[in-house]
Order: C-alpha cells, then sequence, then structure tokens
RNA sequence: GCGGAAGUGGCGGAAUUGGCAGACGCGCAGGCCUCAGGAGCCUGUGGGACCUAGUCCCAUGGGGGUUCAAGUCCCCCCUUCCGCACCA
C-alpha cells in the first residue's frame, strides 16, 4: 500500500481532463440542463482562501449535478475593468491592461490547481474588445429606445477615485470602494432608466422563491415604492417692496403619503437645494442674509445630513403659499431634515401627525393643528394640539377637515388624492427609492461610451459598424486631471457620422457594473463576434440555475442584473423573465475572528496549502467545516482533520481494492446476508440518500461530508470485524482474500463505490484516482450519481424511545414495522417505565409508529 | 428608530414535518501498537447529584404560553450580526 500522495494525484487529473475537455459542452436539445455559475472574479492580484471558497461551493454543485445526467454549464471568467488596475498602473507607471493581464494569469493558475471544473474555452476578461464591443452595443440599443440618456446632474463625487459614483454605490456617505466621503458635484451625466422598470423590479421579487429573504428584504427597501400623492401649493407674491425676479406665477410641488392629513399642514418646508432656494433668495428683503443661512445648510455634512445626526433646523422665508384645501396660506421654510433627492425636495409639514415635523413645530413655535383622532378607548380625552408630547400617526377619523370630516383614514388617502386630482391641485402617485442608474465614469479603464458630439447634429450613436470603439493606449498614467480619454486629442477628435464634420468622442467610459450585469449571457456563446450572444443558446441554457456570490452584491449587482434581464427581453434576446433562479449567499472567511483580507494581514494562500495538503483538503475542509451560507472561522487543526479523513479513504479503499475488484455486486438482491452485512448496506443506502439530499435540493454541503464520514467510519469497523486491511491487525494477516466471503466482497464493493462516487465532487483528484484503482477506466466525471434502495436502506429493527410525561426513560427495540397495540403493550411493560407508572393513573398514551411512545401518567 | 437573520458543549457545527438534543469534526483524556510518536487504531468526552456495575436531576440567551411532547410554534425581554436610516 502506497502512503496518500495529493500531488501527483492532482497533476495527473488536472492534466487528464483539461487533454480530454471533460467539462467543455454544447447546447443538446432534449437533455436537461443546468446552469450552475459563481460570480466572476475581479482580478485583484492573488486569490486567498476566502475568495476560492464559492469557486469549491460552485463547484461542488456542477460536479454533482454532471453526475446526475445534467448537461452542466460552468463557466468562468474576469471583471477585468475597474479603478484599481488604474491606480496601480498609476502608482507603477505602467499600464493597467499589464497589470490586469497580470493577474489574470496568476489567479487562473490558482483556480486551476484546485481542480474547479470551469469549461475554460467559455472564459472571458470584460476589458477585451470583444467583449466590451457588446457593451457598447447595448448602450446603443438602449439609446435608441430611450433607455439610455443624458441629463445635467448632482451627482456623487468620490475624490479619491476622482469620478462620479451611483447611488447604490455610496456607503454611510462614502466611496463603497475608497470610503472617501463624496461631494455633491454638477455634472453631464448618462444614465440608464433603471426607474422604467421600477415595478416589474418590485414585483419580480415575490417570485424569486429560491432567493435569500435576506436579499429580497434588501432589494424591496431599495427599491423603495411608495404610494402617495402630489400637490402643488401656489406661491403667493412676494411683498410688494420687494420686485419679483420674474413674473411666473410659482407652485411649490410636495409628495406626501399623508394627504388625508392636509388640513392640519401648517406650513411647506423647502430642502436647501430646491430649485426656488435661489428666486425666493433673491426676492428676500436681506437676501444676503437668506442666502448665508441657506448656504450653512448646504455647508453641513451631507453624510450626516442624510442619516438624521444634525438637529432640525431651518427658518422662515418670509414667503407663503396657499393650501389648496383649506384655501388658507401658509408659511414656507426652509430646513435642513428636507432631503433634495427624494420626492419634489419639498414636503408640507403635519405636525401633529408627523413626528419630524412636530419636533420641527415645536422648536420654532409653529402650531399643531389636529385633523385626525384616534378611536378613543372609555374616556381618554381627545388630543389636542397645545399638550401632545409626541404626534399621533396612526389611524382615526378626520376632523377640523371641511367636507372630509368623518372620513376614516382607511380610505381617506386615497380619496384624498382623487379630489386633488379632480380639483387640478394634484394627483395619486407613486415614489420610488430607486434612482436611475448613473453610469458615467470619468476614468480610462472601462468601456468607452460610444456617442459623438457634434455642435451641428447634437448626440450621435457612433454606427454599429465602427464598433467597438477601442480604448486607446495610454502611453503614461498620472492621475493628473479629470479624464484621461480627454486628454487624448488623438481619441476625442473624431467626425460627426451624420454631418461628417468635426466632431468630439464622449470621454466618459461605463461604470463596470454594467459590465457584470450581463455577462451570464455571453457565457453561453462567448465567442460570437456577430452578436452579444445567440438568443437560441441562452434560451437553451439560461436562466442560471444556482448562482453563489457574496451578499455584498445583494443589491448592486444584483438589481442591475434584473434590470438588463428585462432590457434583453424587450430587445426579443431572452425570453426568461429573471436572470437567476437561484441564489445562494457564501459567509465570508474569518481568521481569529475577522475577514481574512490583505489590509488586515490574515490571508491564507491556497497554494501554500495546496503544497502542504493538497487541493482536495483545502476543499473538503471548506466544504465541511461550516454551512456555506455561514462564516467560516479558519483553523489549521481542523484543515489537518480534512486532510487525515482524506487519509484514512485512501488506507480504505486502496486496502480493500483487491477484495472488492470484480466483486459481483449485481448478485445482491438475491444473496442471503447476516446482520452485519445487511446493516453495511443499509449504511451504504441511507448514506446515499442523505448525501444526495443535502446536496440537492438543500446545499447543505457540511452534512453531506459528515454523513460520508460516518460512512467511512462503519466502514472501518465492518472491515475490523471482518479482518479485513487496512486495521493494523488484519494487516498483520497478510493481504489474502481467500478467506473473504462473497458476500463480504459485493457490499464492500457497493459501499466503496458510492463514497468514492459520492466523495468525488468534494475531493475530485483523489476520487478519480481511486475509482482508477478499482477497476474503472474512463474518469469519473460523467458516471451515474449512486441511487439507493429505500428498501434496503431502511432498517429492519428500529430503537423506539420511550416516554413518561415527556421524560425519556426506556428504549425499546424492535421490528420497524411493528404496529401501535404492540408498540404500546411493549412499553407499558417495561421495567423501566413501570417504575415510573406504578401507583399512578395512565391517563394517555401517545403512540407515534417508528417514533416514540409517550406515556402520561398522572 | 425601522426591517431582517441569528443565539445549542471547551470550539466549528448537527437535529428535513413539533417526537431520543449535541450527528460529524476539532480539542482534550485514557488505552493499544511502537525504539519512539506530533503516525495509526480503539475507547471516553454537555453540566450536576447520589445509595456510583447504576439511578436521578438540570440543560438549546432569559421569562411566560400552546401541546401528551418545544432547539423547533406563539408572546414579552436580553444580546450579537447584517441591511436601511429625517424617504415625508
Amino acid at each position: 500500500m502506497t502512503d496518500y500522495n495529493p500531488h501527483s494525484i492532482e497533476e495527473k487529473w488536472q492534466r487528464r481532463w483539461a487533454a480530454q475537455r471533460v467539462f467543455e459542452v454544447t447546447e443538446e436539445p432534449g437533455r436537461p440542463k443546468f446552469y450552475c455559475l459563481v460570480m466572476f472574479a475581479y482580478p485583484s492580484g492573488h486569490a486567498h482562501v476566502g475568495h476560492v471558497r464559492n469557486y469549491m461551493i460552485g463547484d461542488v454543485i456542477a460536479r454533482m449535478k454532471r453526475m446526475c445526467g445534467f448537461n452542466v454549464l460552468h463557466p468562468f471568467g474576469w471583471d477585468a475593468f475597474g479603478l484599481p488596475a488604474e491606480n496601480a498602473a498609476i502608482k507603477n507607471r505602467s499600464h493597467p491592461r499589464t497589470w490586469t493581464l497580470e493577474n489574470i494569469a496568476h489567479m487562473k493558475g490558482q483556480l486551476q490547481r484546485l481542480g474547479i471544473s470551469y469549461a475554460w474555452e467559455r472564459e472571458f476578461a470584460t476589458c477585451e474588445a470583444s467583449y466590451y464591443k457588446w457593451n457598447q452595443w447595448l448602450f446603443l440599443e438602449m439609446f435608441k429606445r430611450d433607455l439610455a440618456y443624458r441629463r445635467r446632474a448632482t451627482v456623487n463625487w468620490c475624490p479619491g477615485c476622482a469620478t462620479v459614483l451611483a447611488n447604490e454605490q455610496v456607503v454611510d456617505g462614502g466611496c463603497w470602494r475608497c470610503g472617501t466621503a463624496v461631494t455633491p458635484r454638477e455634472l453631464e451625466q448618462w444614465f440608464l432608466r433603471t426607474t422604467q422598470y421600477a415595478d416589474e423590479l418590485l414585483e419580480g421579487i415575490d417570485r424569486l422563491d429560491e432567493w435569500p429573504t435576506k436579499v429580497l428584504t434588501m432589494q424591496r427597501n431599495w427599491i423603495g415604492r411608495s404610494e402617495g400623492a402630489l400637490v402643488r401649493f401656489p406661491v403667493e407674491p412676494a411683498k410688494p417692496a420687494v420686485p419679483a425676479v420674474d413674473d411666473d406665477p410659482v407652485e411649490i410641488e410636495v409628495f406626501t403619503t399623508r394627504i388625508d392629513t392636509i388640513f392640519g399642514a401648517t406650513c411647506v418646508v423647502l430642502a436647501p437645494e430646491h430649485a426656488l432656494v435661489d428666486r425666493f433668495a433673491a426676492e428676500a428683503t436681506d437676501p444676503e442674509a437668506f442666502r448665508r443661512r441657506v448656504q450653512q445648510f448646504r455647508a453641513q455634512d451631507r453624510t450626516e445630513r442624510m442619516m438624521g445626526a444634525v438637529e432640525k433646523e431651518g427658518f422662515d422665508t418670509g414667503r407663503t403659499v396657499v393650501n389648496p384645501f383649506t384655501g388658507r396660506p401658509v408659511p414656507v421654510w426652509i430646513a435642513n431634515f428636507v432631503l433634495v433627492q427624494y420626492g419634489t425636495g419639498a414636503v408640507m409639514a403635519v405636525p401633529a401627525h408627523d413626528q419630524r415635523d412636530f419636533e420641527f413645530a415645536r422648536k420654532y413655535g409653529l402650531p399643531v393643528d389636529v385633523v385626525i383622532q384616534p378611536e378613543t378607548e372609555g374616556d381618554a380625552a381627545p388630543l389636542d394640539g397645545a399638550t401632545m408630547d409626541a404626534a399621533y400617526a396612526g389611524p382615526g377619523t378626520l376632523v377640523r377637515s371641511g367636507e372630509f370630516t368623518g372620513r376614516s383614514t382607511d380610505d381617506a388617502a386615497a380619496f384624498m388624492a382623487r379630489a386633488a386630482a379632480a380639483r387640478d391641485v394634484g394627483r395619486p402617485t407613486v415614489q420610488f427609492r430607486l434612482k436611475d442608474w448613473g453610469i458615467s465614469r470619468q476614468r480610462y479603464w472601462g468601456t468607452p461610451i460610444p456617442i459623438i458630439h457634434c455642435d451641428a447634429c447634437g448626440l450621435q450613436p457612433v454606427p454599429y459598424e465602427d464598433l467597438p470603439v477601442e480604448l486607446p493606449t495610454v502611453a503614461e498614467f498620472t492621475g493628473q486631471g479629470d479624464s484621461p480619454l480627454a486628454q487624448i486629442p488623438e481619441f476625442v477628435d473624431t467626425s460627426c457620422p451624420s454631418c461628417q464634420g468635426p466632431a468630439r468622442r464622449e470621454t466618459d467610459t461605463m461604470d463596470t457594473f454594467v459590465d457584470s450585469s450581463w455577462y451570464f449571457y455571453r457565457y453561453c456563446d462567448a465567442s460570437n463576434d456577430e452578436q452579444a450572444f445567440d438568443p437560441e443558446k441562452v434560451r437553451y441554457w439560461a436562466p442560471i440555475d444556482f448562482y453563489i456570490g457574496g451578499v455584498e452584491h445583494a443589491i448592486l449587482h444584483l438589481i442591475y442584473s434584473r434590470f438588463l434581464c428585462r432590457v434583453f427581453k424587450d430587445l426579443g434576446m431572452v425570453d426568461h423573465d429573471e436572470p437567476f433562479t437561484r441564489l445562494l449567499t457564501q459567509g465570508m472567511v474569518l481568521r481569529n475572528g475577522v475577514v481574512m483580507s490583505k489590509s488586515k494581514g490574515n490571508v491564507v494562500d491556497p497554494d501554500q496549502m495546496i503544497a502542504s495538503y493538497g487541493a482536495d483538503t483545502l476543499r473538503l475542509y471548506e466544504m465541511f467545516v461550516a454551512p456555506p451560507e455561514k462564516e467560516l472561522e479558519w483553523t489549521d487543526t481542523g484543515l489537518e482533520g480534512s486532510f487525515r479523513f482524506l487519509t484514512r479513504v485512501w488506507r480504505l479503499v486502496t486496502a480493500v481494492c483487491p477484495v472488492v475488484d470484480g466483486a459481483p455486486q449485481n448478485g445482491l438482491g438475491t444473496m442471503t446476508l447476516d446482520d452485519a452485512h445487511r446493516a453495511l448496506r443499509r449504511k451504504t443506502h441511507e448514506s446515499i440518500r442523505r448525501v444526495s439530499a443535502d446536496l440537492d435540493p438543500r446545499a447543505h454541503l457540511n452534512t453531506a461530508v459528515s454523513a460520508l464520514m460516518e460512512l467511512v467510519n462503519d466502514l472501518y469497523v465492518f472491515c475490523e470485524r471482518h479482518a479485513l486491511a487496512p486495521h493494523a491487525a488484519a494487516a498483520r494477516q497478510g493481504t489474502s482474500t481467500d478467506h473473504v466471503s462473497i458476500q463480504t466482497r459485493a457490499v464492500l464493493g457497493e459501499a466503496i463505490e458510492a463514497l468514492v462516487l459520492m466523495l468525488s465532487p468534494f475531493t475530485p483528484h483523489l476520487c478519480e484516482e481511486l475509482w482508477e484503482r478499482l477497476g474503472h477506466a474512463g474518469g469519473l466525471v460523467t458516471v451515474a450519481w449512486p441511487t439507493f434502495d429505500p428498501e434496503v436502506a431502511r432498517a429492519d429493527e428500529i430503537v423506539v424511545p420511550v416516554q413518561v410525561n415527556g421524560k425519556l426513560r426506556a428504549r425499546l427495540t424492535v421490528p420497524a414495522d411493528v404496529s401501535e397495540e404492540f408498540l404500546r403493550a411493549a412499553a407499558l411493560a417495561e421495567p423501566a417505565v413501570q417504575s415510573h407508572t406504578v401507583g399512578k393513573i395512565v391517563a394517555r398514551v401517545v403512540v407515534v409508529r417508528r417514533r416514540l411512545v409517550n406515556i402520561v401518567v398522572t
């Protein structure tokens, strides 16, 4: 018997898999497909054992599904555009491409050494023109349909990265990547019209029943649908002493979800950034003082203001508007707690029924007018604006609300919104927190936006035949100036496709999330240079059956992808509603209680682990030690335990090879077996049942491994009893198999082969090697997954616990198919039970067949 | 503040439908085998009590409840993690 030597085994099988292209697939109509995908990688440099965890999870599922007869697409690629490459280029005075390609080469080697079963022939990197050409094509299709548009907007500017960020990329007021506090900036920007699909994106969530609820909740919150009404308050003229800046009558439009409280609106409040603020300042008696106060609010830390950490402050503009429902004038204030980016940037304040408004009113002595009275119980006093100490936001009956007085809040809001529409002072509406997706980035290392600016013709799409607009090679990266592309005249200067006159290219590049929001379709047809993908191929493979990735993409990537899925559907290129049927968000890998990361200095390099223990040990350890969704605390001793287990498997299988080789397993059904043999068969079939269910549909990889460990433990006991290797005592008796019965050989053979097959998704190299040594040629990648016989898996004797008043008192060993009556009688006759029932009245005996007996005494 | 998930031995974690709590592994202890053991194999390992071959009690964050039966279902509270955060 030779020792378990992972290195030679792993190299041997990795070479063979590649040479025989065993993981490459094509469409096979009529054969069930399975699209297993892990989120592709940003090539940041070196992957650590935390990065590779999800690749290993995906590999277990892919390999298992392959054995179950599915045509499995399991591709990999690179999310290769992005800032770090550019920053590294600035630092090293090199080119982002160089840095990126080197990292890809290294990380690909790491994944290949782990034996992940990717269809490498479909690999691509998004920084290749053959990929981003289709980004540009997609952009133009959207531009044609008005789903991509340009407008001047206040955007989130990250001074650290010197670029714009989408709302989704601002985390706690800072840049999601570098953490620098973002600042507002006015720029012409490109947007994708995600709001067009806001309702669809929200409703679709209800059908994503194989996604973690956490992700669904986050998406619902992010979309932030809110039903309410827009109401216009006409602005009254400024005092005659101050000339109006212009004579247009103006209105302030507010969004409210509580139009039923509008009779209690005692002022209207504008955000400091509201469009009317400047005009009001100009028309104020002391414009300078007015502007100074506004400026104070605008200067307040944006983050803190958004997070409500700043005290509510405001001032009266001196202007009034008319409440369209009461006809009475109410003052207009400007306050720091009103957000310009939500709704209309103006609100009506109803202090009696909104806590924020209440606090504001109390601070500045504004009236608190109660217009909703709750259902009073008994003699509770009705609400009084003068004495309340908090707003009442609950349900009730409208009071002092004109013709609406007496209505219930249940339907008043909808009714009054319609009334506003009838009077032409407002309308019912739905607000979303979700905004259109700003995709302009003032950086080099991304997809150039294929638009040409012509002074005569305006925005002109680059003609399709001119795609791709390739990134020019930039000689040197300095990090100076706003947009690298804008500094390259050869790139910028072009001619208008429409009038042939001189024109300028757009110099913004696309947010890299555009690249990553449709790459899964490209895998289906990765080398197509005629179109983004052949819809027929995507029809075969999509949607993705199993998608694995980090929960950090719960909002950004997964909403953008769901959005582009709908765009492709409208383009007639896909026919499914949702791109990802099932989503698994894997947990992080920690070491010493903190997330493994280069900056924390606690990373473990997979290559070092492979050098010490082999890839199979690393794979098994990460699959076994925690469920996929949970965090995994890295321990060296745990890893050694996994190595020990594989050594145990190796010794077991190689030792019994001569015994089981050629054993007549197909005769098992007719053989007469003794108890020990039946027990092992039962364990084998029970293990097949458990492992199969644990992998699919449960994806409880850790319990699947423990079931296999149990099987191995039982096999060791069986071998010891039957004087077989690998036990030391047996080994001393020599390797002769003469004493081994045909029954033993058959039962053992069945168990060993099932073990090797079921372990193979976890530790494929080891299992391939063992499978070959068991006498099978041709590899096991597509060998059928073992099936179990429920009759064999069922125990013929079972242990039934007996409780008295819910406390365990005895155990009965009985035939599995025993009747309830027998169980009941046997339980009552048990001495250990009788000692607790003697002298008492048996009130009830609960018998659950095959589970337990509970005797209730009083 | 709102929403979500979770809380089980010394540790990682099991427990598909309410039915023997602690599978499997790590660690620890003892034994076998050995020149040796940081290899291998076997055994033990939630806590406590006692009349210690055994028996009994307690135990899944805390407290109530439903039930013959609760880690699992319901209510209240505590803690941790995550998400959203003045969204009108």
